[in-house]
DNA sequence: GCGGTAAGGGAAAACCTTTTCCCAGCTAAG
DNA sequence: CTTAGCTGGGAAAAGGTTTTCCCTTACCGC
């Protein structure tokens, strides 16, 4: 019984490979792949005995020998400085989506805000031999802190600023905006406030434009934007800016926020001074991070930009590169929609 | 012009082997080998000589050929069903931290609560030959929709129900409650409550238990766990039952909540009530999710998981079972920390 | 019966690196 | 001078798969 006291390391035997199903089959290793692949010409009854074996034998391919061939390795990078961040996720989940049931792995890299860091997680993934990269941020008007312009793998740039020249996707953050306030228009709210987030980031000028511009074409008063910080604490203040001047009449009937914190503030400020909402004033965040949507009182309605989607683009996008299309460089625009419940007066249905 | 007329692909030049190296140097392929790698022997000038040629040309070893051979791939596989969670997010910045450095890299695998996916997930995974799986998922009392009890690499289960047998990491969530309401009565509450989630929950109940403890170790009037939802209306109902009876003298002067949003729940529903937090009632929280914690009035005192911690713990103990080394099965339950702010009465400092 | 052709399958190179031997040359001891 | 031992370096196999040729056999028409 040596053989039963033999250390077991982790567990069992090593995987089966080709050769093996190739000898039990009877036939050479090259007539194996070709029957596992679909290539070459045999016997239909031979290739059926092949694929039986490797059935059998639970045979599955060893995909570094694949990759190390076919120059292929059917694996991207993710590469992201959001750790922590909302973002991401449904970003990571769309590419995962788009790219699984291709066969396509993804490597996730998180590199912080650290070049040294971003650099080692872009070695490593070459060294794997991904077949492309996708980088993706936490804001789409910074570039990630590490330089993807000379690789020898395409790279799709998603929620985050682009390299001149190379593919981006962004959310439309414009296009989102109108939905929110042409919405705020058809319900027939009138005096439209912005209350948005720091001024440096550009989809704070993005949207506070599209609002501008929708108050504009429908003939209603302008109204400039309040830019404050992306938290709650704003949503307060700026109420307390909107709503401190006696006489009802100046005040807004609606107001569409920068994100779902803000309008958060927002809401809760307002009830603090029984101002009611939606009845009294119509609020609109923008994220659509549905903890929050769900949680304010009344749940709130907000602009989604469908980063999910943005993600399967992104994957898609990547793929076709790395299949040799040459893809339009540029920056593309994804729509938002607008989810609808309670806070800007309209039944959800 | 012919050679400029080529289409270039995507971008230039094949990377640099080990044979070009080697040619340059005019060494043999086995010596380059040798030299790079600190193996075998030869004059220092000659490995000098390889190294400079190496650096020169910029050559950086195909990892593929090199897993193939060592039957290391220097990569792990991720799975977690909790996509949109706050969880798996700083647990994976954690493995991803403690594997970076050691040149592994990590495949992210969502398989949602879908088998299929899952199954489809793993097998990617193992046919890319990773060294080793890791486990996550939303809550630590359920597996994972897939069986990875007879897999050919090493398993270890983070922030999720580990199979029997197998290496499991979690939070010491009891342990975590303990740090709460010790830190209540180190400040002097008498009344302390708890609010809690659904009882479906095993945390809900090691968190409740602890909390008994830790009152009849310190003499306190024992009082039960309100179980309800893990949400912040489920705050303002558990203010309403707990404050709602006549006479301050039967009101709690402490609540420890089963996560944050429920705290954040309580706190404005003791606002609303006129009830001062910190003066009267002190609240702590259960995950100190900064952007709930940070923004509730006042900041919110919170249990910790360290999630981050467990996921670098997670990814050295998988690491080490790569490695050979066996691992005491069975769970390890990391400590919680508490991390004071504004809502329970001591100063922050 | 012969030439031609197509079908079925195999040998071997290729991908890139690591590692185990082995060899040639030299030195030092006997 | 012989032998042992060491030094510097190379040849070749190994890892698992794909793919390009090539070879054999059988069949067909004449």
């Amino acid at each position: 019984m040596s053989a039963d006291a033999e250390p077991a390391p982790v567990s069992a035997k090593p995987p089966v490979t080709l050769r093996e199903v190739a000898a039990v089959a009877g036939v050479s290793v090259a007539t194996a792949s070709k029957a596992l692949n679909g290539q070459g010409r045999m016997t239909a009854e031979t290739r059926e005995r092949i694929r039986e074996t490797a059935r059998l034998l639970g045979f599955r391919p060893n995909s570094l020998a694949q990759s190390l061939l076919r120059k292929r390795s059917f694996t991207v990078g993710l590469l992201t400085n959001d750790t922590y961040g909302r973002f991401s996720l449904p970003l990571m989940a769309g590419v995962s989506d788009a790219l699984v049931d291709k066969g396509v792995s993804v490597f996730l890299c998180n590199v912080e805000d650290d070049t040294r860091l971003g650099q080692l997680h872009v070695e490593a993934m070459l060294d794997k031999r991904v077949d492309g990269i996708i980088a993706t941020g936490k804001r789409i008007d910074r570039h990630l802190p590490v330089d993807l312009s000379n690789l020898r793998v395409p790279v799709v740039y998603a929620f985050t600023q682009p390299d001149p020249g190379a593919v981006g996707l962004v959310s439309d953050d414009a296009g989102g905006a109108r939905l929110a306030v042409e919405h705020f228009c058809r319900l027939g709210r009138r005096r439209i406030a912005h209350v948005s987030g720091p001024a440096s980031f550009a989809v704070v000028h993005a949207r506070a434009q599209a609002h501008r511009d929708v108050l504009e074409e429908t003939g209603l008063p302008a109204s400039e934007p309040l830019l404050g910080a992306w938290s709650e604490a704003w949503g307060h203040e700026a109420v307390a800016r909107l709503f401190g001047k006696a006489g009802r009449e100046g005040w807004p009937d609606a107001v569409f926020c920068g994100n779902d914190q803000i309008a958060r503030g927002v809401i809760d400020a307002l009830r603090e001074r029984g101002i009611d909402v939606p009845r009294d004033v119509g609020v609109i965040g923008f994220d659509n991070w549905e903890i929050v949507a769900e949680a304010t009182r009344p749940p709130l309605t907000s602009v989604d930009m469908n980063l999910a989607a943005l993600g399967r683009e992104a994957g898609l996008a990547l793929l076709s590169l790395v299949g040799g299309q040459p893809a339009a460089p540029g920056i593309r625009k994804l729509p938002c929609r607008l989810v609808v419940r309670q806070s800007c007066g309209s039944p959800p249905e």
